[in-house]
DNA sequence: CGGACCATTGATAATTGTCAAAATTCGTGG
DNA sequence: CCACGAATTTTGACAATTATCAATGGTCCG
């Protein structure tokens, strides 16, 4: 078991816990009854963690790997909306309306999660209403990157996409190298193109092109090494 | 001046309050104390409401007429993000760190609003939790909203993309007809085009194709007229 | 009535999707 | 550790769609 260093009887529900922001607000007396009323669970690659349409009741927060929130078009079509990882939580959207889910969530990888129920959560921030806005700052922050994605979709050419994607792997997923950054895709080829709304032909072409004119190396299909960070940011259009 | 039916000497405020759902929750005296710290604005078409990159300190309602959010690419494209109209809110996102606006909105026709500073949307919060849980539930619609927008933009071709927007502005601002329904546009045609993602003379082409299969037909350049609902469902994907 | 603004239409080019086939990678079991 | 089969990715050829540019036509408002 990995020390917490809280000398606590909790602590891989304090581990959880410590690992979202939201419940940063509070002291080690409250965790303590929360992570009481966490449930574990754990998933293997490609597993469900949660389907579009099922009755939700509870919060998920990611605790360990990651995992993919998509939707289904009628004709089969996937469009990948998030991808979550350690930290990252779900199902907090409809909190007092038990609806049901809007979009599916799959692991991409193994994962550990901590759910706690809604009508808990509720109670929660009754108790604690700084929780209440620790939340709707997490939700603010979740629209600003939605709406960023939306504006990404609508105005930016695919090769800004798809470097952009690229970035934002590898300042999630990346670690320094001397040669470059290496970065580990959490998203298949076909994932990326379900993410970026193109078709994945479209992926494979347009990362060789980037490794044709050695801004990127693939090292095999989980990973890549960006090469020449400038020359992706300005493709990107993040750099001039 | 509008009888608000409350007796009350703060009709103007009242109805203002009345019309946002989020504070349902509250019973008059509350509401009377609310309306005492609002801010009333005014504001001609094509007026910035607020302007991306600037301070943003207060939650904005809107009171009357309609407005665009959007946001600039630096080549100058714009994506616009939402259309609001009456009752709906924004700036309600990054309640606690003052941070700087994520999109511009300007006003679509003459508009009134109704502010709140943050400050003081944040005590109300603190005074009564469930307004904190109610604007969770706001947000949360939003996001379910940018969601299915998101997967719009991605999987969905232009023609449903055109049409599903029609339904949109339909439900919000269509009145029924014996020939069919009668919708005023909020947006230019390059307007909308902005909204979808997609260029100008797109937006021309497709809603001339329509034209002709009789399934819509254009009124002046701020409405048209749906005479095939069913086909224009069909078209969008939400019927079969 | 005039002028500014907005919308439509046409021709063409550029981009991406689709389908089919080949090549590569990955995981498993021997 | 290697080899095999399945899954994934890459590549090529072609078709479809939409963007762009340019010119025309229409509409609204003073």
């Amino acid at each position: 078991m990995i020390e917490c260093g809280h000398g606590c009887n909790h602590c891989s529900d304090q581990l959880c816990l410590h690992k979202v922001p939201i419940f940063n607000a509070l002291d080690e007396s409250d965790l303590e009854k929360i992570a009481s009323i966490i449930i574990h669970r754990e998933y293997k690659k490609g597993e469900t963690i949660i389907m579009e349409g099922e009755k939700s009741e509870s919060v998920v927060i990611m605790h360990e790997g990651s995992s993919k929130a998509y939707k289904y078009t009628p004709e089969g079509r996937e469009q990948i909306l998030y991808v979550f990882s350690e930290g990252d939580f779900f199902g907090e959207t409809n909190l007092l309306r038990n609806q049901l889910a809007t979009f599916s969530v799959e692991a991409l990888q193994p994962v550990k999660t901590c759910m706690i129920m809604k009508s808990q959560f509720q109670s929660l921030i009754q108790q604690y209403p700084i929780m209440g806005i620790k939340i709707i700052e997490d939700l603010g922050d979740r629209m600003v990157r939605l709406e960023n994605a939306l504006q990404s979709m609508g105005v930016r050419n695919v090769d800004a996409r798809i470097s952009g994607l690229l970035l934002d792997f590898a300042n999630k997923y990346g670690s320094n190298d001397k040669k470059g950054t290496v970065v580990h895709l959490p998203l298949s080829r076909e994932g990326m193109a379900n993410y970026l709304g193109i078709a994945r032909e479209t992926v494979s072409r347009k990362l060789g092109q980037l490794e044709n004119d050695g801004i990127i190396q693939t090292l095999n299909n989980k990973s890549i090494l960006i090469k020449d960070d400038e020359s992706l940011k300005v493709i990107a259009g993040e750099l001039y």
